[in-house]
DNA sequence: CACGAGACCTGTTCGC
DNA sequence: TGCGAACAGGTCTCGT
């Protein structure tokens, strides 16, 4: 499901409701959804953890913990990944598990109760990672740069310039579709927004990466970054089942638009498979230069 | 380094 | 209606 304006909405809505919240314990339902550490250490290091921030890199959930127990060690940072079907809630008051809730952790806002006896607290709020498709990752580390560390540029982060844009686009020699997607070359792009961002800079998802000119290169920086921009304002996209909530999907001009007009010159929508993901295009719009 | 295929999973939708 | 195939917002790993 989610990509960069996806976790951004999740965040904005998380943020109010979570920040000063202590974490009383955790029920994991899904073993494989923690990828570190153990369960048992997790369930340990995680509770009596108070919520300071929650904030976001690239496609991937920060929330950035203290611990009034060891207030002087290195703080942990809980970080959630939704892969494809993942999605965060908190629920007020208390909470039944549903279907797919691959790990909830029961919340209270009563910091100080906490270390002495936790276990007889009663939980006000719960946060509910819930996962049909089980691809989502949840890491409790005090380092988190040992996951975070390979990701590329920050698309709407001010020293994300079409210079060094243009610059990171000749040094590879890929097809820009599949380089986009590289969270490595670029961090929080995913299927829809790629599609997007290269129809509105008018560039085959084919076309070599250092095919570009500057000006094409500045072109797709744009591009990038109004896409994102759009998607946040529009709160996301909302497809099928899995997310709620966004209207981006109103606003989609190619992607899952096969057959239908290009919504700049009318030109029917076509679909390819790169690298194993639909691509959506408009052969009009979207030339592949020497074709 | 670039690229493709397969794996990890469950659910929905589409064609017959 | 049933039933299998195709497809889904992501990423990792392995082989060429």
């Amino acid at each position: 499901m989610p990509e960069l304006p996806e976790v951004e909405t999740i965040v904005r809505a998380l943020h109010p409701a979570l920040v000063g919240k202590t974490i009383l314990s955790a029920d994991l339902r899904w073993p494989r959804t923690l990828a570190a550490p153990s369960p048992l250490a997790f369930a340990r290091r995680v509770k009596g953890q108070k919520i300071e921030e929650v904030s976001r890199r690239a496609k991937y959930f920060i929330f950035h913990l203290s611990s009034l127990r060891e207030p002087q060690g290195k703080p942990f940072s809980l970080l959630i990944h939704l892969r494809m079907s993942g999605d965060l809630q908190v629920r007020e008051g208390s909470y039944a598990p549903q279907k797919h809730d691959r790990l909830i952790l029961f919340l209270t806002d009563h910091a100080s109760l906490v270390t002495h006896h936790a276990s007889r607290i009663t939980p006000d709020a719960t946060l509910v990672f819930n996962d049909a498709r089980k691809f989502g990752r949840v890491w409790l580390t005090a380092e988190p740069d040992e996951v975070l560390g390979d990701l590329g540029p920050e698309p709407l982060d001010p020293s994300f310039t079409p210079q060094a844009f243009y610059e990171r686009l000749h040094k590879r020699h890929r097809q820009l579709k599949p380089l986009l997607l590289d969270q490595t070359f670029i961090a929080g792009l995913g299927n829809i927004y790629t599609d997007e961002a290269l129809h509105a800079a008018r560039l085959h998802p084919l076309s070599p990466s250092n095919s570009v000119t500057p000006q094409q290169a500045e072109g797709l920086w744009r591009a990038v970054r109004a896409v994102l921009e759009e998607g946040i304002r529009s709160n996301g996209a909302s497809i099928d089942w899995v997310y709620r909530g966004g209207e981006f999907q109103d606003h989609f001009r190619v992607y899952g638009r096969e057959g239908q007009p290009c919504p700049v010159c009318g030109t029917g929508i076509e679909r390819l498979t790169v690298g194993q993901r639909g691509t959506h295009f408009c052969p009009n719009c979207q030339p592949l230069e020497g074709d």
